[in-house]
DNA sequence: CGACGTGTTGCATCATGTGCAACGGTCATT
DNA sequence: AATGACCGTTGCACATGATGCAACACGTCG
């Protein structure tokens, strides 16, 4: 819309290829060398680009503290709350949000069921994290040595008889849930109860948080409940898209009919 | 320099601070709504921009994608290899660059010394991983657990009376090295051949790769060599300031007299 | 229903960005 | 040394493209 700020922008993804000269940056843009210079220079000023000792232009260090100030002040709990809400008014159960954070998973955004019985649970309590199917999501994504590291310090209390025994069968089922991509709980944690989850990816794929489905069986079964998976990887798939800020729908240069 | 360009990439640290509508945009620019709107869209169009479901702006996932791929496009040893040319130059010594890959530590630079005495290193060879003055940096930085998971894994062979003994010795100097900000090797590898050794750190702080300076006791002394510390501590921090494009000369609002 | 507070569009004005040509520096070539 | 090629930089005249205005299109609230 705006040619100046078009062809300012379209320089960065050309630096990000790596250093460029004036020349190189002109050419590629299609203006004359002095029409980039003065792009470059507005660039620069802003941090957006750096000029190394070797006279050509490369990404700044404003555009990392940029990206990073904007993970920070991103809260995923206000991207998800109206989607945590539909996928409640579709099915009706309790919907979960769950972060990972210093050794402790904790619930940061809950979704009431709708049904009369309800499963307890307070927001910004831990969770019990070697059996609930977030926690199994959010420990899966860690790095090795901690996950291994976190795994053996923990303690693995028999809620049921379906809960987690201890570290190797956590770790195998850590594995497992890394690579299909979402988890369960199956009455581990109370026998009648429940869920499915999915993890929420950040820009860079890494797993920023976790939500579940939750049902006591005396409301649907395993199996009914399972059916839901589908919808709630949608909806989790849906949360990482808008939080790593790319659109949910791929829209083209608009066309006017 | 360019008006145009210069209001539109004034947008980015304000959406940074938070989100914000047309509005609050235009009036902190100080400009019209349907100008704000204009370069809104641009911004948009590039990807910088994201609209999120309540119509407010933030920064969009393309920030994050770019910083990323200028990231990776980033070669240390490029940036760096002038810098170690001119130490050379200064204090006519072996002057090493290394990283951290793959539970190694590899020479990825040289610059010989220009004594007659020289050391035996190749460029792509792992290095001792165990007592090596650059490899205390590099293992120094990783988080706890795999810092600790990899000390356990190591061999600690006797190269000298002076190498380092074992896993517990290792991680206590590597807790040293971590606070003071430098490392040495002081006839740890070879009896007669002593190193120091700087940091070099990415935008976010962490450590990227190593540098050090090493001489032979015929030629200069421990002490003699610990002198140069401050020279390597500054040049190393010159390498990260380029490394992570913040200007090493701080320069402000250019003044015409 | 009307009075807001939004975001959006078309348009006339002229400020602004543009390309040109000329200058000045560095480096390699003879 | 002298020459020429190459690259970044500057000043300037021109007209392109950015600007603010006013009007419109929504939606919300009292």
């Amino acid at each position: 819309m705006s040619q100046t700020v078009d062809r300012a922008l379209s320089i960065l993804p050309l630096l990000a290829e790596g250093p460029a000269d004036l020349g190189q940056v002109a050419d590629r843009l299609g203006v004359h060398k002095s029409t980039a210079l003065r792009l470059l220079r507005t660039l620069h000023e802003h941090g957006l680009v750096y000029r190394q000792s070797d006279q050509r232009y490369r990404l700044g260090a404003r555009l990392f503290a940029l990206a990073q100030e904007a993970v920070e002040n991103l809260d995923v709990r206000e991207i998800a709350h109206p989607h945590l809400v539909r996928l409640n008014e579709t099915c009706g159960h309790t919907v979960h949000l769950a972060v990972y954070e210093e050794n402790e998973v904790l619930y940061i955004d809950k979704v009431e069921s709708r049904y009369p019985v309800r499963m307890y649970s307070r927001i910004g309590k831990p969770v019990a994290i070697t059996v609930a199917a977030v926690a199994k999501l959010l420990l899966a994504d860690l790095p090795e040595p901690e996950r291994r590291a976190l795994a053996d310090k923990l303690d693995y209390p028999l809620y049921t008889a379906r809960s987690t025994p201890g570290a190797p069968a956590f770790l195998k089922e850590l594995a497992t849930v890394r690579e299909q991509g979402w988890a369960t709980d199956l009455g581990g944690h109370e026998e009648s109860i429940n869920c499915v989850a999915a993890p929420i990816r950040g820009a860079d794929g890494r797993v920023v948080a976790a939500m579940s489905v939750s049902a006591p069986n005396v409301v649907v079964t395993a199996d009914e409940l399972l059916t839901l998976l589908p919808l709630v990887r949608r909806t989790a798939d849906a949360i990482s898209h808008e939080y790593s800020g790319k659109p949910p729908a791929k829209e083209e240069s608009p066309r006017r009919p």
